[in-house]
DNA sequence: TGAAATGTTGGGGCG
DNA sequence: ACGCCCCAACATTTC
């Protein structure tokens, strides 16, 4: 811990210019690489540089690269109005690294730590190779609250299980502070070459993200708004609305969180004060139920630090043996929202058009793949990748596993549920699966739950043609259901 | 951050 | 008034 603090600080150095490697913390504030950056009083060149082939196969999908193309542009803005820029590069990151060192004069590179086992592997490469060369390379944690190795167990093991987890966590004390934004930034003599942003080829072709436009504002603006927002008017309904998709009731920080446009410490001090200054009981317990979904996100990257096999293989490594279904036409109505369960397509394509869905209705959707379709949860995992502004490998590797039931913590395999009552429970007015299934809106809440049970003067009546306008359900849920738990049984005995 | 079956309890109707 | 039954509401158990 000393000796970690200590390679932390920032000595004086001669006024060469500091490079500030930005990768998952595309912010001014609380960035601790930037911030010691910046402390040392002599010029910083903020660089971003994009290198999806060095990030093993998880590279970022078509929506995550969308959210990324407008962060850039965003924190590009907000650098200029302090008289600095943002030099964007792409290739590989220690040659690029080497290269603006180089063009720079510089001897120093500072970022910020990430958690990902192939980010991992390649920063540890990259700062090996970087020291090799006589250049100072040091690394600071923005991302979490605290670092993995940090919050384990008294035996020295992680925690694999949540409430223990959480409850060390609030032992543990005091979240540290969020960091100033630098109030000034000094510009080196002579900038180094830039690529533009267009040129990285982040937006897509042809031009779908007209749905992602409408709902998000990438950037650090619009993370610090989306947290006032839900602080304002999403909070204090937290416990009730966080599970009814048809309204508002969840914070949305996810993509703002994962390109770290807001940290964890800032959202942490901010809803800890506000409930503070409120002095309400009811009020505290809804900060806290938020908080600790802000506590599984950083369990989330705690566990795959530990465990980094986990973003392909389960945990418990009996589910290796498992007798997922291979089926490519399943795969593909889950996929597009053509399953014949409203609540489930009514998610799939709130994802595929704004690349997000609602928390309650992932967990839905993810056991609909999972339990009654039986395809392989890395199937899904793929797919959130693909299509998520809010890709985050540890946090959709952990969410992932829990609904299969073969991760950390995970629900029991044979908590199967139910889509129909999950949908009647959650969404009673019908009114989140009226706005994404046009084709069922003039079905009344009776029936629109489970339209392949509706009469068919109902169906006639709404406009609905079963299997034609809308498709029969894919599989039948006490069935599938059945099946699951057969697989699952003939798994433990180790059939 | 399940669902469904089973068990328990207590109010009210009724003989 | 009392006991009995019904059953809804809630709790517990099981998968």
């Amino acid at each position: 811990m000393l000796a970690r603090q200590a390679t932390s600080s920032v000595a004086a150095m001669p006024a060469t210019p500091t490079i500030v490697w930005l990768r998952a913390d595309l912010r001014l504030t609380d960035n601790a690489a930037l911030a010691a950056a910046t402390a040392r009083g002599i010029p910083v060149i903020p660089l971003f540089i994009w290198s999806p082939a060095q990030e093993d196969q998880w590279a970022p999908g078509a929506a995550s690269q969308w959210w990324l193309d407008a962060s850039l542009r965003a924190l590009d803005a907000s650098l200029r109005e302090m008289g600095s820029r943002l030099i964007v590069r792409h290739g590989p990151a220690l040659e690029v690294l080497r290269d603006v060192a180089r063009e720079s004069g510089s001897d120093t590179i500072c970022w910020n730590r990430l958690y990902e086992p192939a980010a991992i592997a390649r920063d540890r490469a990259v700062k090996h190779e970087l020291r090799g060369h006589g250049l100072v390379a040091q690394n600071f944690n923005s991302a979490l609250l605290f670092e993995p190795w940090e919050n384990g167990k008294d035996d020295g093991t992680p925690y694999k299980v949540f409430t223990p987890f959480w409850k060390a966590m609030l032992r543990r004390g005091a979240v540290a502070l969020p960091l100033a934004a630098p109030s000034r930034l000094l510009c080196p003599s002579k900038w180094p070459r830039s690529e533009s942003i267009d040129g990285l080829g982040l937006r897509p072709q042809p031009d779908w993200a007209a749905g992602m436009r409408e709902a998000w504002t990438p950037g650090e603006r619009g993370a610090r708004a989306a947290l006032e927002r839900f602080c304002n008017d999403g909070l204090s309904g937290y416990e009730q609305g966080r599970n009814s998709p048809a309204i508002t009731g969840t914070s949305r920080l996810s993509p703002h969180l994962h390109f770290g446009e807001i940290g964890p410490r800032e959202v942490w001090k901010t809803v800890r004060e506000l409930a503070i200054e409120r002095n309400d009981a009811r009020f505290d317990a809804a900060a806290e139920s938020w908080l600790r979904q802000i506590a599984w996100r950083e369990f989330a990257h705690h566990l795959i630090f530990h465990f980094p096999h986990t973003t392909d293989a389960p945990l418990r490594p009996e589910f290796a043996r498992f007798e997922w279904n291979d089926d490519e036409s399943l795969l593909s109505s889950w996929q597009h929202g053509l399953t014949g369960y409203p609540i489930v397509d009514a998610g799939m394509r709130e994802l595929w058009t704004t690349g997000w869905m609602h928390n309650r209705v992932r967990m839905i959707v993810a056991s609909f793949l999972v339990k009654d379709l039986r395809l392989p949860w890395q199937a899904g995992a793929r797919w959130f990748w693909d299509t998520l502004v809010d890709a985050d490998l540890a946090n959709n590797t952990m969410g992932w596993q829990w609904t299969a039931g073969c991760g950390a913590d995970a629900a029991p395999y044979f908590r199967v549920f139910n889509p129909l009552l999950q949908s009647r429970k959650f969404d009673p007015d019908g009114i989140y699966l009226r706005r994404w299934l046009p084709e069922l809106a003039r079905l009344d809440a009776k029936w629109i739950h489970e339209p392949h049970a509706a009469p068919p003067l109902v169906l006639e009546a709404a406009g609905v043609g079963l299997g034609d306008t809308y498709p029969a359900p894919v599989v039948a849920h006490d069935g599938a259901k059945r099946l699951a738990l057969e697989a699952y049984q003939a798994m433990m005995a180790g059939r």
